[in-house]
DNA sequence: TAGTGTCGGTTCATTCATTGAACCGATGAA
DNA sequence: TTCATCGGTTCAATGAATGAACCGACACTA
């Protein structure tokens, strides 16, 4: 996104959320952080994005709030991104996003599925469940593959995300 | 967005969803549609938006399937942009992100109230209504002006707004 | 009939973000 | 000592966004 990040003008709290979040990039960093990837190498190889940007959108994210940086090891020193409470939150837009991307965007069958861990059951387009009918949180959701995905990627995240695996676990 | 609009790598509905709406303006753009705005010069007006950009996310919009363009007057040719099934399917996207915003991205109260029309009764944050449990389509709901709006914009969508409108009604 | 205004754009120079390759500093392993 | 890894930063090139100016078709008015 280019020349002002932000829509000042706007009177409107989606213009507000797409300053946090709207810039390129940013929502599928925050993607892969719900489904718990953690480390600036693992967004690196994961995203195919160029280290600038990813380097600029984690410490933005820090700075608004969504991630907040977690040392895990002091020698050498190593920091993680860890998603706050706000960063959680974005579930359900993420969800519903792409769910829309998969009917509307993408062709062929769904590349993965969704499933609320208590249930067992499918979450729907809208990111209730199936069977009890709640939403959902990410701690309670599960990624399987789907019959559409195709196992082409090597990094470690798409590796790791090969068998089922529950949201905001550290990936991979 | 910069220089490729597209994330090829990633086999991700989220991404392909991107690659439609994820440009900056553009899911602005498709709010107001929701609304019910359907002119260039409304657009234009309500979106403090440069004009060759408009153009480019209508002509885009149009292109992927979001909106189409209806011929509503002949001399002079005048047209209007038209949500499509798909663009009004992101209605639940573009509500649930418009929430995670008023939530965790804007200050004070509210600035819009959404109301399921049926019931009469407010959304939740998910999209699903209050009273009756069931998740909304545009037609079925109200904006309504929030305690938090200041009726400051005086473009011909903004005053329209300042009173109930149900989503999808051609605004102004 | 000329002049003026509106609508829906396009064109253009400037400014800024993205890109990708190269570089860098701290550390650990051989 | 050398080499590799991790997590960045720097830099030149590219291309998108911006905003002002321009434009063509038509309507309305004097």
């Amino acid at each position: 996104m280019a020349l002002g990040k932000n829509y000042e003008g706007q009177q409107c709290a989606l213009a507000r959320a797409l300053e946090l979040v709207g810039e390129r990039w940013t929502l599928l960093v925050m993607r892969d952080a719900l489904y718990g990837v953690r480390r600036y190498g693992d967004f690196l190889a994961h995203l195919d994005i160029p280290r600038a940007v990813l380097s600029q959108r984690l410490h933005a994210l820090v700075e608004a709030g969504l991630l907040t940086r977690h040392r895990y090891q002091e020698a050498p020193p190593r920091d993680e991104y860890v998603l706050t409470e706000a960063g959680r939150a974005l579930w359900t837009p993420v969800y519903t996003l792409s769910q829309w991307g998969e009917r509307y965007a993408a062709d062929g069958e769904p590349m993965r599925l969704f499933f609320h861990l208590p249930c067992d059951a499918p979450l729907d387009m809208n990111g209730a469940c199936t069977a009890c009918g709640r939403h959902t949180e990410p701690q309670e959701v599960e990624v399987r593959p789907g019959p559409g995905v195709r196992f082409v990627r090597e990094d470690a995240v798409s590796v790791a995300m090969r068998r089922p695996h529950r949201l905001l676990d550290p990936l991979p």
